[in-house]
RNA sequence: UGUCCGAUGGUGUAACGGUAGCACAAGGCCCUUUGGAGGCCUUUGUCAUGGUUCGAAUCCAUGUCGGACAGCCA
């Protein structure tokens, strides 16, 4: 069915090129007049039915100020721009394919001296519990359910790179997906295993206690110090290492001591040994509870000859955990992140303000080890079996530290 | 409803008309002073029905399913 005629249809150009002069002039308010194209009213596609190219708005424009009230749309301008910058292939996305035949109407009816460029439309990157469109995350940003657009939690590069990803693994995550036609919807594991790729490589392996629970080694003398070489990053080709210092009281974490442990569980537990990395293998012999039945501290025997160069040094037991000293540990705050959505497909939804994951961030009071304590971004470091960390860009200093969980190690143990 | 676009394992993608491959995911095994990393192996696919052809994921027809658009937004 054809569309209606503007009752302006067959005004003449001489009427029209006063009218627009006028427009231009300022002498209408907003929507009192508009210009149009008089292609076919019959097109069977509606943007060839004699589509809009100027309307009057009379609103400063960030860069030109005030001086304009007359404002070209999108179709009308994305066409002209592009052929006055030299463009050959002009990409975007799938939704304009319905435009493009105004794209090529406009252009071919100027007359234009040089070569025309032409529009090609592609499926824009959709990933899973994410959302790309900018006019959703501004939503996110102006209702406060992220900090601002460089929230680490946000897809965007700002936030992204104060997430601790390398801008490489960014570019190889793209670089791998390919480009079509159709919609799809990209599984957030393909983007993870691009980032654990390049970090793995990169970063230095450090000690780290995120919710720490104290040991007492109780055959060492309280001021005894050990002294363990750690390896900084066994991906390197010429590995170096650093001292770590073994104490009589140390922090592990939490959850790598069961007192009840589920099966095949190759952590501490009652009776049961473990290797603290770097260091010896260590007993469980006495868990110590306060008055209120809560555990104050773990009471354990560290056998010494399993220490690097001493007789037993090769011993295998099945569980090795992470730890730190005690006497020697520095503190930070450290933010863990997880998926800002709860669903798969958030964009897909207009209320999707409601599905950001209440979850998304949990803060912790942890432990560090010493050799931690003059890091800042943009370094990135691989607290051992915890995941990648990064100073914070905006708010970690020397004397209160602040880390970004970039991303978990995997954990084939937690499936 | 109209116009347009698309359809290959769970996901994302390759394959002049000529062996359906790669990555992620999943599962199994080996190794391991990170339940990490690494190594080896395995499962799963051409939307359907016809046609053309010696031969079809690819070309043609019809159908099915999915998506976009129908703003004085971009």
């Amino acid at each position: 069915m054809p569309g209606r005629d503007s009752p302006f249809r067959n005004r003449s150009a001489a009427e029209n090129l006063d009218l627009f002069r006028r427009m231009k002039a300022g002498e209408f308010p907003n929507g009192a007049r508009s210009l149009r194209a008089k292609i076919d009213m019959a097109a069977p596609n509606l943007w060839l039915r004699d589509p809009l190219l100027y309307r009057i708005r009379h609103v400063p424009h960030h860069h030109a100020g005030a001086a304009w009230c007359l404002y070209p749309l999108y179709d009308y301008a994305h066409c002209l721009s592009d052929y006055f910058e030299g463009i050959t292939h002009s990409i975007c996305t799938l939704e304009f394919v319905d435009h493009r035949p105004l794209y090529d109407w406009l252009l071919g009816s100027l007359d234009l001296p040089r070569a025309l460029p032409h529009q090609y439309e592609f499926a824009k990157l959709t990933l899973g519990y994410t959302l790309v469109s900018k006019r959703k995350l501004l939503r996110l940003v102006q209702e406060n359910k992220v900090a601002g657009w460089d929230d680490p939690r946000m897809p965007t590069l700002s936030g992204l790179r104060r997430r601790g990803i390398p801008a490489h693994a960014i570019r190889q995550f793209v670089a791998n997906l390919g480009v079509t036609k159709h919609d799809s919807l990209t599984e957030v594991a393909v983007f993870e295993h691009t980032i654990r790729e390049a970090l793995n490589h990169s970063s230095e392996r450090r000690l780290a206690v995120l919710k720490p629970i104290k040991i007492v080694l109780t055959n060492l003398a309280p001021g005894e110090v050990l002294v363990c070489q750690a390896t900084n990053n066994p991906q390197s080709e010429s590995p170096t290492t650093r001292a770590v210092e073994l104490t009589r009281e140390v922090f592990i974490e939490s959850d790598d001591f069961a007192e009840v442990p589920p099966p095949k569980y190759f952590r501490l537990k009652p009776g049961g040994e473990v290797r603290l990395k770097y260091a010896c293998i260590i007993k469980l012999d006495e868990i110590v509870q306060d008055s209120a039945g809560a555990i104050t501290e773990l009471r354990c025997t560290a056998d010494l000859t399993t220490r690097n160069g001493q007789p037993n040094c090769d011993k295998k037991v099945k569980g090795t955990i992470h730890w730190v000293s005690a006497e020697q540990a520095i503190d930070a705050e450290v933010r863990l992140y997880d998926r800002l959505f709860t669903v798969p497909e958030p964009g897909a939804s207009e209320d999707f303000l409601s599905l950001v994951n209440p979850h998304s961030l949990e803060t912790v009071q942890a432990k560090l080890e010493p050799s931690l304590a003059a890091s800042a971004a943009p370094a990135c470091y691989q607290f051992e079996r915890l995941g990648y960390f990064t100073p914070d860009a905006k708010e970690s200093t020397p004397a209160r530290l602040v880390f970004n969980r970039t991303i978990t190690l995997r954990d084939a143990w937690a499936k």
